[in-house]
DNA sequence: CGACACTTTGAAGACGATCAACGCCGGTGG
DNA sequence: CCACCGGCGTTGATCGTCTTCAAAGTGTCG
């Protein structure tokens, strides 16, 4: 299952690499699993920031509530991925956005200040750390450019490729992870949007039934999102997309 | 002068903070001035990856072309900060936007490794190096939902607030740092929307003549933009924008 | 004075948001 | 087994905002 980090998984996660086997059992130890169940909280914005948090089954998704009451996704999160780093990082008595189970997740669990901690003892820890959020400063930043350049069928085929990439699915044909409400106000768009743009999208090599999607041309695909945005030429899902199409091994 | 930082003043950058005397000395003998003049361009887009800067003087525009031709400006950066932290840390090999000196500036050149070498060397500066970053991406992420949730007068009027306190003006009355036409590719709009948008600012508090800015109505202004904005409540900007105003001391 | 960069203003158009209604499906309870 | 309901998604019509194209105004500097 694409969905679940093996606890012993979580050794070969890049944030520990060039780390022993005893140290990094050893920062491991800093933390303990807990579990939610769908629909239930992580946490809340607002609450105070008490947990560093390694996703190793499920999804989460962070999004905040708009002044107008509406109700926006910043990002949705999975397993092997990282919450709240930048906001103990970044010093945070509180949380900015609220956090909630998609489906039944585990998460491993580490006290604030066990990230500085960790990041003072072991350099190679900080080194990594440095590169995963510099890594998700450069996602953020792309994001933020495509936002603002292309339209609304650029930005949603490009979305349903990097979720291609993400959870490793075949592009040949897969299902959404999620509900496309969520996918819609993750991308920034109304439901209605994503709704008609997803039709839209077969005259550019994307068929979506329900939610099941089959990207039946990748060079069209590319030729009409990535040829429109700036960081085409190296950008990691354009190359990983590239990859799927040459090795004509999917894993359905 | 606000876009001077003199070279002893490196010193008390909060990312050497926690350093001995000694210890940021040896830093910073890791780096070499260098001097650009007005419209020089300190590199390219593509060029290789060679330094980490700190800005001593002066103000430069990062920018990119996109595919359609247009000049995007991704940030206008000044004095005491810095550049390409993310690129070295995320290990890019060339650059991903175009620097452009704005007027006569200085910067502190340092190699690629000096900022992993040091990160790896005094732990405290790893620290500090992953506040920055963290800083960094926090601010990414709020912009990003800004330019999502708020319309152009909003998004206008608080970006005058941010460069307020960046370059600590009074909002009694400043003048715009920088041409019109790179504020508005900055903030992410068209410079005619931009041009609409200050005209209509002065409904709610904002005067602008020619480049000289007026903020003539703080409490209004906080009414219209921070009252629209999720993160209100914990905005750097939006609280030292009320010390300013308590504090009738304007430095002009 | 003229050239040029920068800014303003006007009018038309594109795109996504919004409001509203309907279809589909799974679940619950009679 | 059917009727009802609620969550989710689709489709249609309209509206507001920003972009785009075009033209004219302002300022500076040789």
């Amino acid at each position: 299952m694409s969905t679940t980090v093996a606890p012993q998984t979580i050794h070969a996660m890049l944030l520990f690499a060039g780390l022993s086997e005893n140290e990094k059992n050893e920062l491991i130890k800093g933390g303990r699993l807990r579990q939610c169940s769908r629909g239930e909280h992580l946490f809340l914005h607002g609450d105070p920031v008490k947990s560093f948090y390694i996703i190793s089954k499920g999804t989460v998704q962070l999004f905040r509530e708009t002044p107008d009451g509406h109700e926006k996704t910043i990002d949705v999160v999975k397993s092997g991925q990282t919450m709240c780093e930048s906001e103990i990082l970044d010093s945070c008595r509180n949380h900015r956005v609220n956090a909630m189970a998609l489906n039944d997740v585990t998460v491993m669990e580490f006290p604030v200040a066990w990230l500085k901690d960790s990041a003072r003892k072991y350099s190679a820890f900080a080194l990594n750390l440095l590169s995963h959020i510099a890594q998700q400063a450069h996602m953020a930043e792309v994001e933020a450019e495509q936002r603002a350049n292309m339209k609304a069928a650029q930005l949603v085929a490009c979305f349903l490729q990097r979720m291609c990439v993400l959870y490793d699915f075949d592009p040949k044909g897969f299902e959404l992870p999620y509900s496309k409400t969520i996918i819609a106000s993750r991308i920034g768009m109304e439901l209605e949007t994503f709704s008609r743009t997803l039709a839209k999208l077969k005259e550019h090599g994307i068929l979506v039934k329900g939610s099941h999607v089959s990207i039946t041309d990748l060079a069209s695909v590319e030729q009409y999102v990535c040829a429109a945005c700036s960081i085409a030429e190296d950008c990691p899902t354009h190359k990983e997309m590239e990859r799927k199409s040459s090795n004509k091994s999917g894993d359905a």
